[in-house]
DNA sequence: GTTGAAATCTGTCAGCA
DNA sequence: TGCTGACAGATTTCAAC
């Protein structure tokens, strides 16, 4: 039942309490209860608009995959990471250290940015031509 | 001004135009206008909430690079992206035709994902271990 | 963009199955 | 846990300026 309510918020997160009710079945109090602990417990990490960078002035998107180990490495120097132009930072295993999605106005912001970044490793870049599959809901496990 | 809706929207999506009409100091007709024209616009592409996949049963989360040109290519085989463990997939520049974040529940589940996927191509796989910053709002370039 | 008012809808409480 | 019914309050939307 809490999945029910967790694809229609992750689809349509401002819907009223009322309206999810009529969705799934269930009294308007008890889909309040349920949201609100499916918020309390974490679970509902927040709700957010999702912002097209490219329709906002900031056409040139890309992953970064950072190689840098040690105290110099951009995940121990927050100040690093604190730009505008980061959008997620995601530490993984593997020959890098981690990999970060950017967006930014123009080649030249770009070129700045790898510059910033060089400080503290060496960055490795992908420009993000399209994205076919942009979002997913997360649906449970083996459902 | 718009800036300032999508700031406030992009952090509580929930936010009513009455509450958001208050925060940037407009009327609330004037901010349903607002918020239509930037949903019309696609500037807005949807409210979702947040769910954070480890705490529903997805605690695999990884970052997998496609190796695949030609006709064999994830990209041209819908059928290859349609799997629920798939949350994103971007397509980029560089030795790689494609990332793509995925979560499963356990690394059974990820491996049987990495055989599934190698019908397509080459996956290269980077375990995400930690997101130090999960997301972050997409603000006004040069600002 | 603003105001003001009307109609609707929403969230929440208490009581009960 | 979940449902019902009712109430107080807030929200949306429309008109006119």
């Amino acid at each position: 039942m809490d999945w029910l309510l967790l694809r229609e918020l992750q689809t349509e997160a401002r819907l009223s309490f009322s309206e999810l009710s009529r969705r799934v079945h269930l009294s308007p109090p008890a889909v309040a209860e349920r949201v609100r602990k499916l918020e309390e417990s974490g679970v509902i990490g927040g709700y957010r608009a999702h912002v097209d960078p490219r329709l906002v002035g900031r056409g040139v998107v890309a992953l970064v995959t950072m190689s840098c180990y040690g105290p110099g490495c951009v995940l121990r120097n927050p100040e690093a990471l604190r730009s505008a132009d980061v959008l997620e930072v995601h530490r993984v295993t593997g020959g890098a250290c981690c990999v970060l999605r950017v967006a930014v106005a123009t080649m030249a912001d770009f070129e700045e940015l790898i510059d910033r970044l060089s400080a503290y490793g060496t960055p490795s870049s992908s420009m993000v031509l399209s994205s076919p599959v942009p979002w997913r809901p997360t649906l449970p496990p083996g459902g």
